[in-house]
DNA sequence: ATGAAAGCGCTAACAA
DNA sequence: TTGTTAGCGCTTTCAT
């Protein structure tokens, strides 16, 4: 037994034809290894987990495309797990995924994340991404989510000649925060006063776009030629709700996104937005989790944010 | 051990306080359980593959989702993995399930999946889904893509006063056959004959739908005013292409897509398409999987083909 | 109602 | 260079 086993994994020592023989009988009988029993001997299960709330999110996805393009030369298995936004559900998964003895994990953190790994003392490896929780000493990455929106509405500042407004991000869902903080920045550095802001909640959504768009469309007190929505899917809306009230846009009101999701290139006018830089969150995710696999300590506490980058395009 | 395994898994008979001390004391020690162990024993891993091309395609991660959901209820947990439409990684991958032992495998085929499952005769449950393999005896799930073609081009025969063209999609992708075929029999029933077709190919991507309706704009030889495109993605780029020359749509040119991937409602103008039952595919399969999984064998030998269904919106 | 023992498939230490 | 043995963490007989 031993002999096959340093011939099936090439370690140590085995003679030659040995190792032929053991191949042949092998692939004859069809010998398939067992990774669960090798796991239990070494350790490792060479896997990584992944928790997500919506694996039907296009932003999501690409990320964790990024994360399998990482792992795949270390010989890692990507196991994910959809929450559905669900706490109960995350929870769950969060505990399937350490009896599952996962080498790593990747948090897509919801507004219930925090709880979770605060209940927990983690000798699971954890990495949080996209939302970063400013209340956990857990290593996270993301975009730096200030910056990309400050670069947006700074945009906007120029390109237009009143002041822009802000289709805004959840509440709970702690990326919103610092872009609504980079807009509102980003106006104050132009110049203008806190009267100037003019903030509707686009929800991270399609229809919560469309409908936020509607509402500074509907007020009309103020003249509007600029948009900074929080994130593309209410960008998405909120051109549609241009459209449905007879605008134009770049020419009437400039849009600026932000993610860069697929969808923003197909749309008209294209859209231009902050793409989050998907594959280099993914690699330094898989960096980090696999230096904490290893025992290494994470100095840095601070989450690594990481730049991202203004894509110009027809509606601003 | 044998009665703290009992109160753990509330099989057979332990004595209620003994249960619970077992109970308390797990918690106090933050004891979880090891999969890897468990299924040792019982030869389970409560866990199902996913092997799949691409994953950040709108698509076919709309299905995944389906999966998920389907067999979250039975407590599966899901392995995916992508091999980015690379054969040599897929062959790996579908090795690297077997080695998992994952209880079943859902594969998205691609030109090359024919070959390897030929190569192997599986233990294994396996499920093909979206794009059939013709010459494997394999159980298969997929929209009925023919019929779903043939719809879309009856709207566009009934809306449209010239014959319809058609932005086809791969020659090596088996999706696009039945749809191309589709198209013929439709303008055939409707008395059009094989001089009336118009074939390019789209390529299923959002450049080559783009490129394709640009070679048939530009051919000019004969009018056109509606186009079956054979999904979603080159649909949006045939889009694109109209505006860049000029072309309203619907007004002169009608257009369908295929699939319902979640931009298709989000464009300007937004597109009428047949939409594959996502969920429902994600069902099926997930049922299919655990009837074999549990040694059924699978009487019925034919793809099971779910009805597509056509979405009106402004495109046509 | 509980405990002792065997064994799932593998690797690593040790002996030969 | 190969074989023997122990043990990874669990479940399942079989005794008690």
């Amino acid at each position: 037994m031993a002999t096959v086993s340093r011939a099936l994994n090439k370690s140590g020592y085995v003679k030659p034809e040995t190792l032929a023989r053991v191949m042949a009988v092998a692939s004859e009988l069809g010998y398939v290894p067992n990774r669960q029993a090798r796991a239990m001997v070494n350790g490792s299960t060479q896997t990584l987990g992944i928790l997500i709330p919506d694996m039907d999110n296009a932003l999501f996805m690409r990320i964790v495309r990024g994360i399998n393009d990482a792992s795949y030369p270390y010989g890692y298995s990507l196991l994910i797990m959809d929450s559905r936004g669900n706490p109960e559900r995350e929870g769950k998964i969060f505990r399937t995924m350490q009896e599952l003895r996962v080498d790593g994990l990747v948090l897509f953190a919801t507004p219930g994340t925090a709880l979770l790994l605060d209940s927990f003392e983690y000798p699971l490896p954890v990495v949080v991404i996209d939302r970063l929780l400013p209340t956990c000493a857990v290593p996270q990455v993301s975009v730096d989510h200030y910056r990309g929106a400050r670069d947006a509405v700074e945009l906007l500042l120029k390109e237009c000649r009143h002041p822009p407004a802000t289709l805004a991000g959840p509440h709970d869902v702690t990326s919103s925060w610092p872009r609504l903080q980079g807009y509102r920045d980003a106006l104050r550095a132009g110049g203008l006063s806190q009267a100037d802001e003019r903030i509707e909640f686009g929800e991270y959504t399609y229809e919560g776009g469309y409908r936020g768009m509607m509402r500074l469309l509907n007020e009309g007190t103020r003249l509007l030629d600029g948009v900074f929505a929080a994130n593309d899917l209410s960008a998405l809306g909120a051109l549609r709700a241009l459209r449905d009230k007879g605008y134009q846009c770049p020419e009437d009101v400039r849009i600026v996104g932000f993610d860069d999701i697929e969808a923003t290139r197909y749309v008209y006018p294209s859209l231009t937005t902050i793409r989050q830089p998907m594959d280099e969150i993914g690699r330094v995710a898989v960096d980090m989790l696999l230096k904490l696999a290893s025992g290494d300590i994470i100095v840095d506490e601070e989450p690594v944010l990481l730049p991202g980058e203004l894509i110009r395009r027809e509606s601003c």
